[in-house]
DNA sequence: CAGAAGGACGTTA
DNA sequence: TAACGTCCTTCTG
């Protein structure tokens, strides 16, 4: 053995980092309802939402389990524009951090302000990958609360769904066309796969463009270009935190058989071929 | 050494 | 049950 890349022992991760995020359902979901104008409450007994924070912080706030995990340097950048991440950062310091987590200090380490413009690129990335995601999976739930199908969510409601987004991180990228491309793939009422997960990077080349992009896409053909970054964004998309690429292609692997994706007649590393492209 | 291929088995919705 | 997720061996450039 010891092919393997290391994976990650998630039983050894403090409980709240990749436990269940009840903060961004209960404030997108009261935001839903306020929305519809209709006078009922939820009823979520003990854990209301947050209105205060929800008011200061919004979606950020609510995220910040995300966040913690993941970008700890972006947290801090975040933190220090916006008083109301002040709770998060009072959690990382009070206790121990897992060692896949580490807290960079661009000017302690000595980087170079590229390299510090490219760590903070990629973060905002994912972090926009990572709340997008969140967004999406609160309305495949607030469908099964609301006891209605994804289509009548996203009909009755784009209004306040197109606001919700257009409170993240402006990067002059986030069209509502996208929007609406992720909710397709995201309302079926099934868990994404993987194969429509690449096809929605691939979609969106000003943000995944370093990591993913197509090399012929009229034949389908493309290459992952970091292939631990979309090893990482489809981890957290699936909330798999030990997610790699060795895994990562091993699902896509299981598509040649099913005819979905193959390697392209001239076989290149990292490179896979839609079989029916779009 | 990273990646490719695929077997085997576990997990989750 | 489908679709992975995980771990593994073997092979390749």
């Amino acid at each position: 053995g010891g092919r393997s890349a290391p994976g990650l022992n998630t039983s050894q991760l403090p409980p709240t980092v990749y436990g269940p995020r009840i903060g961004l359902t209960e404030n997108s979901l009261t935001l839903m309802e306020r929305s519809r104008g209709s006078g009922e409450q939820w009823d979520l007994g003990e854990t209301k939402p947050n209105m205060e924070a929800l008011e200061r912080g919004g979606l950020y706030f609510s995220c910040f389990d995300m966040l913690f995990t993941e970008d700890a340097a972006w947290l801090v950048k975040l933190s220090e524009a916006s008083p109301a991440l002040a709770l998060p950062m009072t959690r990382m310091e009070s206790r121990e951090e897992p060692e896949q987590c580490p807290v960079i200090d661009s000017q302690e380490q000595g980087l170079s302000p590229e390299l510090e413009r490219q760590v903070e690129e990629r973060s905002l990335e994912q972090v926009q990958s990572m709340v997008v995601g969140e967004v999406l999976k609160d309305i495949e739930t607030a469908c099964k609360l609301l006891n209605i199908t994804p289509g009548m969510l996203v009909c009755t409601t784009p209004a306040a769904t197109i606001s919700h987004f257009q409170e993240l991180p402006a990067t002059g990228s986030h069209t509502s066309e996208e929007l609406w491309s992720e909710a397709d793939s995201s309302c079926s009422g099934q868990p994404i796969h993987l194969w429509q997960f690449l096809r929605e990077l691939l979609l969106k080349p000003h943000n995944y463009g370093r990591c993913i992009r197509w090399l012929n896409k009229e034949k389908g053909i493309f290459k992952i270009e970091d292939s631990a970054h979309v090893a990482r964004l489809w981890g957290l998309r699936k909330n798999r935190p030990a997610m790699n690429y060795d895994k990562l292609s091993r699902s896509i692997r299981q598509y040649y058989k099913k005819g979905i994706i193959r390697k392209p007649d001239v076989s290149q590393r990292l490179v896979y071929q839609f079989v029916h492209p779009v």
